[in-house]
Order: C-alpha cells, then sequence, then structure tokens
DNA sequence: ATAAGTACCTTGTATTGCAAAGTATCAAAA
DNA sequence: TTTTGATACTTTGCAATACAAGGTACTTAT
C-alpha cells in the first residue's frame, strides 16, 4: 500500500523525462543503458520499456541520432546524440521548466 | 507551427497539475473559475475539460470535498476544499515536487 | 552445446490532459 | 412571457505516454 509514494513521483515525472533525456544527451552520447543510470544517480527511476519507445520518438523528430558501436562484453550498442533541432528543444524545455518551478512558487506563496 | 513552445508545457504540466490544485484549496475553498484564475496568475494555462475530471477524481480519491453556495450572479458554485487525506497527499507532493526539482539539478550539473 | 549476461524492441493497458459539445441556472432585455 | 447572454458544471472521444511484461539477438564462459 505504500507505493503512493512513488505513484505521485511517477506522476510528477510525466512530461520531464524527455527533457531529462535530451540534458543527459547534451552532455555526451549514450546508450540506454547508461541513460538509465544516469537517471537513477539523479533519483529518477526509470525503466526500459520506458525509455526505449521514448528515445524512438525522439528520433523520430529529429531530436537524437545515434550510431551502432561495438561493445567489448556483450552485443552491439546503439549510442545517441543530440542533433541541432535537440539543442533548440532542450532550450525551449529549459524556459519551460525554469517557468514551471516559478509558477510553483507562486502558488505556494 | 510555433505551438511547439505549448506543446513543451503542455507535456511538462502533466501530472503536476494535480498538485496545483491541493496547493490552491490548502489555502482556501474555491469553485473551478476561481481555481482557473489563480492557475492563469500562475501562467499555468488549463481549460474547464482538464479541470473538472480532476476534481472529481480527487474528489473520489477522499482528497477533496465539496459544498454547493449560491451565487449573486449565475448558477450554484461548488466549492472546493481540501481534506485531511488531501493535506497529507499534499506532503507527499511537497517532497515529491522538490526532489523532483532536485533531480534535474543534478542532470544540469 | 548450453547458460548467463547484456542490450535492444514490442505489445497491451491505464492514466490523463484537452477539445468540443452538452446541460443547467439565473437575470436582464425584448 | 419569451429570449438572450453570462456563468457554471458535466460528459464524450481522442491522443499521448509511462509502464509492466514478454520477446529477440548477440557475446562470452562453462
Amino acid at each position: 500500500m505504500e507505493n503512493t509514494n512513488e505513484n505521485v513521483r511517477s506522476q510528477m515525472r510525466k512530461g520531464v523525462l524527455e527533457y531529462c533525456i535530451l540534458c543527459i544527451l547534451s552532455k555526451r552520447e549514450a546508450y540506454a543503458s547508461s541513460i538509465i543510470d544516469a537517471l537513477k544517480a539523479a533519483n529518477m527511476i526509470v525503466v526500459e520499456g520506458t525509455l526505449y519507445p521514448l528515445l524512438i520518438r525522439q528520433k523520430n523528430q529529429g531530436l537524437l541520432t545515434y550510431r551502432w558501436e561495438e561493445s567489448t562484453q556483450g552485443p552491439p550498442r546503439k549510442y545517441y546524440g543530440i542533433t541541432e533541432k535537440g539543442r533548440a528543444q532542450l532550450a525551449e524545455m529549459d524556459a519551460a521548466w525554469r517557468e514551471m518551478v516559478e509558477s510553483i512558487d507562486t502558488l505556494k506563496r
């Protein structure tokens, strides 16, 4: 019964995940598992079934590209990187995020 | 083509709206239109078709109650108020929100 | 060969924000 | 009295999306 906590967080994450992905990829290329690790390190738990469709969507929107790279252990990895269009979107999302933080702040006051 | 901006904001709002409602009602009772006004004042545009089902959901979850009140001009208004359970949920959401802000901050760093 | 580990992908479901259209109440104008 | 306009609440249908669960494929070690 105590996943109320997790439900609340899950709801709040909606729509912010796409922003997180762009944030991560704006710094370095990464493949799915490493993205999940980065999110986990920031206390944002995400599972594969969420991330893969999201990456594909962003790729289809032209925000991301990818390249295959061999791995020393295991199958090849799909390294995603951010595009110019992705950076533009990220800039919009930065603004949207700041505005939302500001909005909540206003409501709290 | 320039509603990209609005789409981005719309996505980010997802899941945070419930939090906003509780924030507003934790301070004072309010009816739908006045809630929309409060959100608008905080730069969060929400329409009726979004708000009404949300209020009903939260009421069914026991987070809100309401009472009818006559209006000097127009039909009676449904004034919503927050319950004890709603305040507990709000406390959880406060924590979840702070964590999310912190998470994004971590990713940005 | 087989098993284990790693990585990527797909399907089905529930939730939810929203546009659009509908219902109901009240008061003032025609 | 009827009609119009303003206000308020409600419902329906749709699209987007996070997630659980299950599946495919490649590599290395046993």
